[in-house]
DNA sequence: CCGCGGCTAGTCAAACTTGATTAATTGGAC
DNA sequence: GTCCAATTAATCAAGTTTGACTAGCCGCGG
């Protein structure tokens, strides 16, 4: 699974209650179709899937308020719950490729604890440094070739690149969570978060930018 | 598209003329299972895709040299030289985030002459920098409000902090490019690309690692 | 007052990906 | 000799993603 699944459990669960078009609206101010497979297609696809999977309870309401079809709106289950965090965790966690889940994970640490967020992202550290090592491990040739990879070693000095640019970042980001910046779970109420209703999207696609 | 297009048709390329399991076998032993989606199933949808695009020339071969069920061996045709060409400069190009396509460009990168080479990872510093640039401009508070975003200026720290990275890279890609390293298109044989038919692939997966 | 452009909300077919499974043949154990 | 396991090669069904499309309603220009 791809980051849709965070970002569609995610946005629900910030409103307590939302239709598919909200959750789309939300994503879209956070700039998420612009990393993230965040397509309409795929936002409604995830919330019917996970409502079959008992992750969302489904409500139809009545078709009025602004036009359109009629709408369906969501909530979480506890199970939605317990899946969001693992998701969640798992984002800040792995350290794949996989840009648009570390992303999305970034966008809703604020969820979790501060200790948890700083455990979870030290041990992001520890994975990152160890796939370092295997990389180099696995690519180096094994004795007295020195060369003999040509510009294939090219593809391991990217991921030793890659891997080592991570980590820095990382160490950024639980510096300045062990510096007490922005407010965890539990600590008061948040700030900036979505869309507030009603206030039209300054960043829907305006055609130029 | 994904990476696969561009790995299919270089590895057919390479060959010459392939069939599907051979493909498998070279990117696995390039370790691109580990870093883009080259299932087997996704490999030979792509070879069958390609065909019926006009990108591959599909030949029936008989059922015999190894065991098996019936293989096809696939060529590239005019259209799909261009397409491996444009797929290749695309890799090389786009900042995008997909880590796989570039990884597969730098693994194809020899296929170009040295200069169109350097001219290209140029062009990706150039965007690169823009991108960083449009970033910064996107997110950063229109102008009193200071610390607006809250947590969500993490996400752009990321961005930022990506692109940076990864021009940094690029321009040591460059001068070692520009310093001679490597074999590139018009300038001789290659060294290290595929597996030699009937040696046994030393990565295919052994179980642990 | 009527049509058309835009916004709200969502659906759908086609393409792609995944993981498991099938199928043909060879080689070794017994 | 023959039966089991491994290897070679490819297919399939289920699930996901994509991009284009449908459809209701509002407001405004003519």
């Amino acid at each position: 699974m791809s980051a849709i699944r965070l970002l569609v459990l995610g946005a629900v669960r910030q409103h307590g209650r939302a239709h598919g078009y909200q959750v789309r609206n939300d994503l879209e101010f956070w700039g998420a179709h612009e990393w993230s497979n965040a397509k309409p297609g795929s936002i409604y696809h995830a919330l019917k899937q996970m409502a079959k999977q008992g992750l969302l309870r489904a409500h139809d309401v009545a078709p009025s308020t602004a036009g359109g079809p009629p709408r369906t709106e969501y909530e979480l289950t506890g199970a939605g719950e317990e899946e969001y965090f693992r998701l969640l965790r798992e984002a800040l966690l792995r350290h794949d490729q996989k840009i648009d889940e570390l992303t999305a994970g970034v966008g809703f640490i604020v969820d979790l604890p501060r200790a948890e967020a700083i455990d979870l992202l030290k041990r992001r550290v520890a994975a990152l440094e160890e796939w370092r090592a295997e990389v180099v491990r696995h690519w180096t040739p094994p004795d007295g070739t020195p060369d003999a990879w040509g510009h294939i070693g090219e593809i391991m000095k990217f991921w030793v690149h890659s891997a080592d640019s991570g980590a820095a970042w990382t160490r950024g980001l639980i510096e300045r969570l062990e510096g007490g910046a922005y407010v965890m779970a539990g600590e008061g109420e948040r700030s900036v978060e979505v869309l507030p209703e009603g206030v039209p999207n300054p960043y829907a696609a305006p055609g130029a930018d």
